[in-house]
DNA sequence: TTGAAAGCGCTAACAC
DNA sequence: GTGTTAGCGCTTTCAA
């Protein structure tokens, strides 16, 4: 029992006026084209008491705009990008933009698809956080001028605009205070593929500073499924092999969730027999036991900043689209994860 | 420097064939309208190389399908939420949809704007939890043949499909098992609006178990926003009127977070000074300080049903929409923050 | 086997 | 002040 929508042409028909002249009033322009209040009240009524909506496909078809932007992430129930998330949502709403949001499980072909899917449904622009290997399809996009804002990775030959993280710096923050709490054997846990920016940076970042104290820290890259069992796996056979070591980097707030949860399975201490530091911190962090030291992402201004550097391609979009890669800065949050007790 | 999209045109143009033909060809119905082979592969080629993408404002103009689904919720950071989000967009690519997704912070107006506006935007269907205060809204969708599933809240004379919890006996259990371990003045901490169904019934179910052992809980209701300064607020305001209670049900995982939050900081011990008991588990409550008790909800459930329920409407649109609403089964998790310790 | 043409609903240039 | 009209890109019926 479907009602046909009601359309331009009905509210014209039924007042006996033009399409063209509904369709002035309602977008607004009768004031430059000079129509009646009084033909305007009239048409304003109808559609009020049809309840006329706008036909999205028609309006877009015509105007080559959808008023909907993409964001593609790894998993949009990460804490990390459901805030992200969110933010951009807020601020595309005040102007007018819905967002529509996808997740890759870092599938290189997913993205591709995932991108390939949204352009076809016209999105006017995007903001993602990809799990490419190179920037090739990014700049590609960029030269079609097709607004697009990276965030969160990056790629070296990056054309395209970018929002990141000063990964390196964090990392090496990260380093340097296990190093000064005694800690002297660690161990990185980052995820799979390897290649991305993030995890490069953030290993590189780790790895240089403890160089620094002649450490050279154990990487393990695990799977980006099943953090938990993965962990756990590892966890085991380091046991097994009398190679536990004494604190262990995090590359990223799932990982460290799953380091957490294992290591209080096996009943090992932290932070006194084995410390924990986190890149990426989430509110829950801060009241988990331990209280996981971690190093705070400004969730907030990479949102906006991205939000903003997209806006503007989406404005002008005469002019060439700019480019150009923004680092915010990152802040080292220390908590009871990386404080060794003095009794133990 | 804009390149144009290339169009059904296009590639008909420089094939020398007919627009029919070439859309025929890509809609894999040539078999059936009997295109031989040689202009098939001949179209197909060059709409690779041409690398064309279907315009999805036409196609929808024509079909009026877009082949997105619309998701409204509170908010989407909430990892409730954010889980429900996830399972649903991976099911919906699975049938060839997307996801577009809102976030109302529990206004009433914002929501109604934003159904208005996915719907001008064509979504095919519509998963929501509400913040209305009635089923009207949804009652006039079904009506209008608008597939539409409820999940979360309900409504009293609804008429639309919808998916929730049994919130009633889930408080019942949590009721039920403070009182067992021997708390005798709880708290019941909900959020604004008042009239919301989970809050409504969580908060009956849990009053009604308390008084059958002639205990009368307090109730308070908080704002939506900023939910840690508000239970701040609160918890302070006992203190100075040595209201505290021994223990404290918790309406979501939002609130009982906050909660945590308040009670480490003003140390109070707990679960032996106050407990604490959450409805809505989520993954980090088993490894906080301490572990928090809670109310699990079958999240993989919900986003399956609601989907499941969507899908069926999209697909057969001859028949009348069905409605109904089904209810899944919650679980008490009992973890530390209920559990007095022997000795304290 | 293929082509022609109508029409989905809307906007904007132009005509009256 | 208001109407007419072309056309955005696509699908589908009917004709050839």
């Amino acid at each position: 029992m479907k009602k046909k929508r009601v359309s331009l042409n009905d509210i014209a028909e039924s007042l006996g006026v033009s399409i063209a002249l509904v369709s002035l009033v309602l977008n607004g322009k009768d004031a430059e084209q000079g129509i009646s209040a009084e033909t305007k009240q009239k048409v304003l009524a109808k559609a009020q008491e049809l309840s006329y909506k706008p036909n999205h496909f028609a309006r877009g078809l015509r105007l080559g705009k959808s008023f909907t932007i993409g964001l593609i992430v790894s998993d949009i129930a990460n804490g990390f990008y459901s805030r992200i998330a969110r933010n951009i949502e807020d601020l595309a709403e005040v102007h007018g933009y819905n967002l529509i949001t996808c997740s890759t499980d870092e599938d290189i072909e997913r993205e591709l698809r995932l991108i390939k899917l949204l352009r076809a449904k016209q999105i006017d622009g995007l903001i993602i956080s990809s799990s490419q290997e190179n920037p090739d399809e990014f700049n590609r996009l960029k030269a079609e001028g097709f607004p697009v804002v990276l965030i969160d990775r990056c790629f070296d030959g990056l054309e395209a605009s970018c929002v990141v993280v000063q990964n390196r710096e964090g990392a090496k923050q990260a380093a340097a205070h296990l190093v000064e709490q005694g800690y002297k054997n660690p161990l990185v846990l980052a995820i799979e593929p390897a290649h991305v920016f993030t995890i490069r940076e953030r290993c590189e970042g780790f790895v240089s500073e403890m160089k620094k104290h002649s450490i050279s820290p154990k990487v393990e890259f695990l799977p980006f499924d099943d953090a938990f069992n993965e962990v756990e796996r590892l966890i085991d056979k380091l046991i097994q092999n009398n190679q536990l070591p004494d604190c262990i980097f995090a590359i990223n707030n799932n990982i460290a969730t799953a380091c957490l949860q294992v290591l209080r399975k096996y009943n090992i201490d932290t932070p006194n027999k084995v410390g924990l530091v986190c890149f990426d911190d989430i509110p829950y962090f801060s009241f988990m036991n331990p209280a996981v030291t971690a190093i705070s992402q400004p969730v907030d201004d990479i949102s906006a900043s991205a939000f903003e550097m997209l806006l503007k391609m989406l404005k002008d979009e005469k002019t060439e689209l700019e480019g150009g890669v923004k680092h915010l800065p990152v802040e080292l949050i220390i908590r009871e994860s990386t404080i060794k007790k003095i009794n133990i």
